[in-house]
DNA sequence: CGTCTGCTTGAGCCTTGTCAAGAAACGTGG
DNA sequence: CCACGTTTCTTGACAAGGCTCAAGCAGACG
């Protein structure tokens, strides 16, 4: 958050206080599974998540990507079950904390609770991002999205990715992301490379022309052009 | 929010202090137009609203239906420059205030502030489930889906609707929302009133079987479920 | 009464999914 | 460090769900 705005010192101390303990997450391992109750939050430390639901037939929508910062399963903690499972994707660090510590920032931290209202702002409008994209781009426009995405995002917390990156997921993943199957996912990679646009080797993908990439892919960073102007003040 | 919690004699000022002005809407109206600054949110009072980002090459995907009761714009509030037009479907009528009243709710009210994260929670997560319906369900599905969510939103404003209701949205608008084109909406449709879920007379939609509907649409409804126990306490 | 918007239906096509099989990469235990 | 099993990637052939185009029809509205 400090990215955003100045902390004062009682803010810090009360984002300090969240992070007070660390989990470890092995890949693969499920912090919180869908439809059952819960009672964490978490601030990812480390490591790379995802959200997903699981259908009726089986088949599984990936609906979010998690990054360091991030806070994890606030949706959660407004129900008694929980709406999506929670998986690493790679080796994590958590912070665990329960909704009585959220409840508390509401309470004493007005700039917080503002603070937390525009990231929940951000994440919904990466949301429909992709709701616009699954429901009206190609394939080829949603894979180019993800790698963007999935590249800018890493970036933040690692400033010495410029254009090559591993990405650090399977091409079946990748589907559940995008709404496709891992088949089809392979064909655009190739397409996307035989257009030029990328190259790969191993899991590493570069990406060649970003300016032709975000143009094909329709593609907004959604951390930019914030408004922050109203944010009330830090009462300490 | 009433709904939800017994709120204290400070917030329900607060709340009415949001809802002083009202302004009409015609049918077809924008209130806010994608990439325009906007300075004002809203609380829709009357009618139905939509939400909907355009893409290159002409094609909209809307994001969201509005309801009375919700508030429109928090998105926008948080960008400099919108993130998506609101429009009205039907004649309607709004409560515009500015950020300012936001912030002050948000310093003032600690448990009105958890419970508009609340609201955005619920919104997030219904748009995620409208995110698995376009990534990994049939073009039947996410019409029937369609068809329950409408119902049950109309519902919360309008006890004395059932199971027959004017869905108001011409075939155009439900494929924009669902990711399908308005021809095979209409086929979509008329499967459904041939698997005798549905019936159909101009323009209203009667629901038959609701279960059968509801197994085929993967529908849960989000505003049921919900855990508000670790609410602050109102400070007035 | 004419126009316009929205609904309906058919024919054919294209994007994406399915199934299958082999190759490559990865992980694990010996 | 090797050998094996498993997962992941790759590619082809074929099928199907949904799109495009086109035309006729119905209802709303001036």
């Amino acid at each position: 958050m400090s990215e955003l705005v100045e902390l004062s010192q009682g803010e810090r101390d009360a984002l300090e206080k969240l992070e007070e303990r660390q989990r470890p997450v092995r890949r693969g391992a499920v912090l919180q599974r869908e439809n059952e109750p819960c009672n964490e939050l978490f601030i990812l430390r480390k490591g790379l998540m995802m959200s997903y639901v699981l259908l009726a037939d089986g088949s599984r929508q990936i609906l979010r990507f998690l990054f360091p910062g991030d806070m994890l399963g606030v949706s959660s903690a407004v129900y008694q079950e929980a709406p999506e499972t929670l998986a690493a994707l790679s080796d994590c660090v958590v912070s665990p904390f329960d909704r009585a510590a959220l409840a508390e920032i509401m309470r004493e931290h007005p700039r917080l609770s503002a603070l937390i209202l525009v990231y929940c702002q951000i994440e919904r409008v990466a949301l429909t991002d992709r709701l616009a994209a699954l429901g009206r781009t190609s394939a080829k426009a949603r894979v180019a999205a993800l790698l963007l995405e999935l590249r800018n995002r890493l970036r933040t917390t690692n400033k010495s990715i410029a254009n090559a990156f591993a990405l650090g997921l399977t091409q079946e993943e990748i589907g559940d992301a995008t709404g496709l199957t891992a088949v089809h996912v392979n064909r655009m990679l190739r397409q996307l490379e035989e257009d030029g646009l990328i190259t790969r080797e191993s899991g590493r993908v570069t990406l060649l022309d970003e300016r032709a990439l975000g143009h094909a892919a329709n593609y907004v960073n959604r951390y930019k052009g914030l408004d922050l102007s109203w944010l009330p003040p830090p009462r300490s």
